[in-house]
DNA sequence: GGGAACATTGCATCCGTATGCAAGCGACGA
DNA sequence: TCGTCGCTTGCATACGGATGCAATGTTCCC
């Protein structure tokens, strides 16, 4: 029993280096790391010898000593603030997919609001991150984002932030809010109301901007205009409460599909109305839920994919191109209509 | 105008290192390291000075040089597939918090079922990250779990894996099935059903063996016990159904609260069903829609904050301790009794 | 056959911080 | 007053790979 230790499964085993493996090898650590490096100056047979190898023995190049030397670190961070509205794990989820296709991997910054924010942002400077996708909706100050995306690719995703020249993408929430103005008026609605979630953010400025401009235009009456405070199914059963306690309205615009969720839910159960019959209800986001029967939501479809895309594309370009100048790429999305603004819609059989 | 740079944003500033700040206080590079390292060898006027100084020519220390000298990269990594289901993201959000606040960044890593999942393990060893945390309940070979979490701190939540001793944080789900198997007994419910989502998890097997194995021990009758195949509200419907269309039943634990919610709407919209008075409808999580007046879902409360709260603490006392021995570590969850199984319950007034 | 252009390979050094070791310094006790 | 101990500080080097440059070997053309 005198080698017990290689018995036992051993944790601590360190990892093979390039030098180590190059000197098993008979070659040069440069040569190593050249068979890793796509493009760089290696013989096909060399570099398959030692892929070869690499692969028997296990070795795998330290992407952290990779990092210090290129000071690339293939790092995109993701500030986040808000997972429960459901729009925003899909997002983040397809993202990080979209982002790992171009071998970036995902490091994620939880922006707690009310806490120091600038603080938080300290890691993505530390961390060298080389892209910075912001997709909080919870306000960041100008200043504290221009340093903490100073020098790298950074995209501001279904937002903007006022006076920073940043690449933005995000769904034409211009387009959509008229789409539902429009809907409504369409439908012979025209004593309209609106429901915003966080009345300051960007989106919900250009949503309501847009819908009151555009139910102006179309002659119809704006009744109510109240802001939820965020954007919770709690948040929209209070603000349709409020409503249906007011003056009669028959078509509102909940400024996303959960507060519209909380709201037909309110106006039917709680205030004995009939959706879409009394009131029609419009969402924006187009989420699981608004296809659920009982749902059934009318609402403005965001294109995910379109928005990853872009937002993946803008990213691999600023990378390339550092200088390139900041760009806004609003994404064109859909007008969904279901059984919450027009009765004769049934609900889709689930498959 | 000879400086014209100057005026301009410097985006390509090269950060400054410690040795250049050094230089420019006179005092050497492991001065400027020792101040930002808590506990090393230095005066106390000597560290205010040089974070004094760090402070207003902006030098913060390079993570990535620091990973690679002391190879800890204060990352975990998070192991991630389901998004959709609302329990995750809660999840991941509070997690991520409570990692921060162990100074532990989150580097994600979103497994895509189908694609191929070793690879993208690979990147857990490559980025040397300290902790690796895996929540996903997609299904995972031992073996490359084994190799992806080798000598590093590994939790895995809601979730295990045969054969392979890791320590594992979840909520109680054998506690959990008994207690909805125990309140549909308390009713009076004794023709009852399962609905499974993904069948061969761990998860699901816990907590569907425990109730009917319950079910026997209370001498009521197992109708139906159905898998969905996963777990989303299209298949909770789907499920529900086909439940509906055969023989009778009076209460029915789904898995968890999205297949439930599917599966209420499919009971009252489709089927004719009332819920609780013909079928009482049970799930699993709490999630907030189990809260919403619709749903009104009684359901089996997984404490997550208890959760997250053990598995920082679990992957702080690894990363002290790294000899410690794997533990199971069930939580205890709370049965929350709502309208779906009692008629008498009314849904909570919204606040 | 000679030389130039090119393809491969290795050498040496750098990336920015952490840390063992030894030197410097002041304080304290004998 | 001198030796010793403890606290600070700096020096030198390590962490693991990437890369400019020089050295070597090849190929091709005149």
């Amino acid at each position: 029993m005198n080698n017990a230790d290689d018995n036992i499964a051993s944790p601590r085993t360190k990892p093979l280096t390039a030098r180590e493996l190059a000197r098993l090898m008979g070659v040069s650590q440069s040569a190593v790391s050249r068979a890793f490096t796509p493009g760089s100056s290696i013989s096909p047979e060399l570099r398959q010898r030692i892929l070869k190898a690499a692969g028997e023995l296990d070795y795998q190049p330290n992407a952290i000593a990779s990092m210090l030397s290129t000071r690339r670190s293939n790092i995109a961070g993701i500030v986040v603030s808000e997972m429960q509205n459901p729009f925003y794990p899909t997002l983040i989820e397809k993202l990080s997919r979209g982002l790992q296709r171009v071998r970036l991997q995902s490091l994620m910054f939880n922006i707690t609001r009310g806490s120091n924010i600038e603080e938080q942002l300290v890691a993505l400077r530390q961390y060298n991150v080389d892209a910075v996708i912001i997709i909080s909706a919870t306000v960041l100050s100008g200043a504290s984002v221009q340093w903490a995306t100073d020098g790298r690719a950074a995209v501001l995703v279904n937002r903007t932030i006022p006076d920073l020249p940043l690449t933005s993408v995000s769904c034409d929430n211009v387009e959509g809010a008229r789409a539902i103005a429009d809907h409504f008026h369409a439908l012979g609605r025209h004593r309209v109301s609106y429901v915003a979630g966080l009345p300051h953010t960007s989106t919900n400025l250009e949503r309501q901007n847009a819908f009151v401009t555009r139910v102006a235009e179309l002659g119809m009456r704006l009744i109510h205009s109240v802001a939820a405070g965020e954007y919770s199914y709690e948040a929209g059963h209070r603000a349709a409460l409020e409503i249906a306690r007011g003056e009669k309205t028959d078509a509102i615009f909940f400024a996303n599909d959960i507060l519209a969720a909380g709201g037909m839910d309110a106006l039917r159960e709680s205030a004995g109305l009939r959706v879409p019959e009394d009131v029609a209800v419009a969402g924006f986001d187009d989420v699981a839920l608004a296809r659920w029967p009982h749902y059934s939501l009318t609402t403005f479809r965001q294109p995910i994919d379109a928005i990853v895309e872009k937002t993946v594309s803008s990213v691999t370009q600023q990378l390339e191109t550092p200088s390139l100048p900041p760009s806004r790429n609003p994404i064109s999305g859909e007008l969904i209509i279901r059984h919450s603004t027009v009765a004769e819609w049934l609900p889709e059989i689930i498959e």
